[in-house]
DNA sequence: CATGAATGAGTGTTCATTCAT
DNA sequence: CATGAATGAACACTCATTCAT
């Protein structure tokens, strides 16, 4: 008895979003997202081709919501731009949990995946570079409005503190109880880092 | 096929934790090690009683030796310290890498294991508090000799600090190629936070 | 390979009754059963849940149909009771031989299963008491009107013979070869009994 | 490191008739044998060719021990032979659980063995026949002096009654409490039959 | 003759994937 | 396009048995 579902594509990725946000990719079995869905296992295979393609689509979108939501709200600040960054991105992260760890996992090069497959899996992940570009030029506007500084992004160490930021962000998080003080914590590691280094 | 192997034990530690070093827990089967060592799966079973056993006995043992290196070299030096510290544990975690990852998840309260198995898996890893603790004493003494402060371990900053660079080692040396820039940026945002926030 | 089977359902319980029928538990495994029926060891979990309820779901159907066997025979007979119930359960039981074996195990409280599983198991086979009390029931009501007696079926002598007449059926059947004789010493040992110990 | 242990092999079959007293065959393993004996695997195999004879090597020892126990009882008692008779095997065959069902087993042609061995373990566990015989022999010879009858060994019903009698004292055991109701019904059960089929 | 480490076929169970309906 | 029963390779783990020591 085939029905046809609206936007079931979007309920699909919705759906598995909340499940690897709080379970490792291993623990999210396809029959648990078909059931949580109402689907049948079967359905998942009309939109994505298999349990990696599904993860790393869900992956895809999620970061992309992130990006716009951080785009907006720096255009519309006018002051406090890093604190609002680190609010805004803590928050993000805060809500995604196992899909942050991915992140990391990427940019660690570690994906659950027998060797074999890695190749082409990577290739298949390599779009995010995109988005971690964008989100990256994000955050060094952002420093060249708070700081008043010209900054160039292609300096590198600009990227490694971009990288360490955006993974420091999450594990303070976890660690450390106090939000508020985490947040000053990274005001304080950016701007005495990038203000002795850049401002001369 | 000879029936008594020297050393065995030594082999399927070194073998389980390169395999380990390079692939998540859930992707290493004990099929994998056994064969890998050149042994049958139930030979395994007889120096670690389950697969968890020997994930923690192996990644137990690695972090013990670390702390035995990073020790000695600390005693030893006589300048440089927070740069020989730095090069140091770098070195021992590109050595590492999955392990390393696995403090990681440790602090990110992350296994990838089903919920009811989590409390008690847990218990068993505790251990490594003890260990990370010793090594964070460590680095707080490393940082009182290289800046010349008085800081307190207890500073929730300090231990904040700490926990970053732990995590941002493995990352940059993932990320960035050139090692002693890597290290040299490390130093900075260390130098740079330390000096403007405890020196006054 | 047909994708749907018809009636799979009813040829597994069929098949695991045969097996378990001829082989203690322990010696049953699921492969066995999977290639016996033809199909793929998975496809049973779409049906049992595990071993133990796969066993136990045979088990309960097969003593389901022999109490319906029972008591319609019962009913729809005028005259030797005694002698139609020997006949028709030691038929019964001889159809059967591991699945009454298990009875009997039941009765002796042995169950081939680790100690501190039996209690859940326990629990989960308590449901053959009442098959065994409405056997018990129709047995007495057999003796009430074969020997035209009022019989207590509380009376623990009565269940003991119960218990014993049960046993012994495919006791005999399966170690004396003529069964008219054997239904005919049973019919002696309960007439014998019965006459003696209650008609006064 | 060889030692040369005294009586071993009458410690081994000791130790394994415990086990196997309140285990099923399936859970005692040969390990949980040897170190209960405090030896070592391997020593096992010195005696006994594999886990299946050192079982039914138990097995018989047991038994000749219950022969020689009722034989004595039976040549010194001056009166009340049955109910002595059914009090000793009664408080015998308590004492061996699980063995005891494993003559029941036996009677029943199970084996917990898969078919293709079972023919020749078939064979090698023929031996009973002959104690059986010996006890039912004295079982007969203890009704001929009860009953003060001629009774003849060769009596199907007579042999029936002793293999039905075997098996409901650890039957009855088992499932009824009061230990001298069950001996004084089983009496009855006996005399009633006897007395009534042979008396005339 | 005793040892116990090594063996490997075997177990119950899971789950991504397929495909007839 | 939806279904979900069927698939079977894979998993962690067990244990009777062997044999170099």
């Amino acid at each position: 008895m085939p029905k046809i579902i609206e936007n079931l594509e979007e309920e699909i990725a919705q759906t598995a979003l909340e499940l690897f946000r709080d379970n490792p990719y291993q623990n999210v079995s396809m029959r648990k997202i078909a059931s949580e869905v109402g689907i049948a296992v079967g359905t998942l295979y009309n939109y994505y081709p298999n349990k990696w393609e599904l993860y790393i689509g869900v992956f895809e979108e999620s970061w992309r919501e992130t990006y716009q939501v951080l785009k907006k709200s720096c255009q519309q600040s006018e002051q406090n731009y890093l604190q609002g960054y680190l609010e805004l991105i803590t928050e993000e992260m805060a809500a995604k949990k196992s899909i942050v760890r991915e992140l990391f996992r990427y940019i660690m090069n570690d994906l659950e995946i027998g060797e074999e497959e890695q190749k082409q899996k990577f290739n298949r992940i390599r779009f995010p570079k995109v988005l971690i570009n964008q989100i990256y030029e994000l955050f060094v506007n952002i420093l060249k409005k708070e700081f008043e500084l010209e900054l160039n992004k292609d300096d590198s160490n600009l990227y490694r503190l971009f990288t360490m930021i955006q993974t420091d962000i999450p594990l303070l998080d976890q660690n450390f109880a106090d939000k508020s003080d985490n947040i000053q914590f990274l005001y304080q590691i950016i701007s005495s880092y990038v203000v002795k280094k850049f401002n001369n």
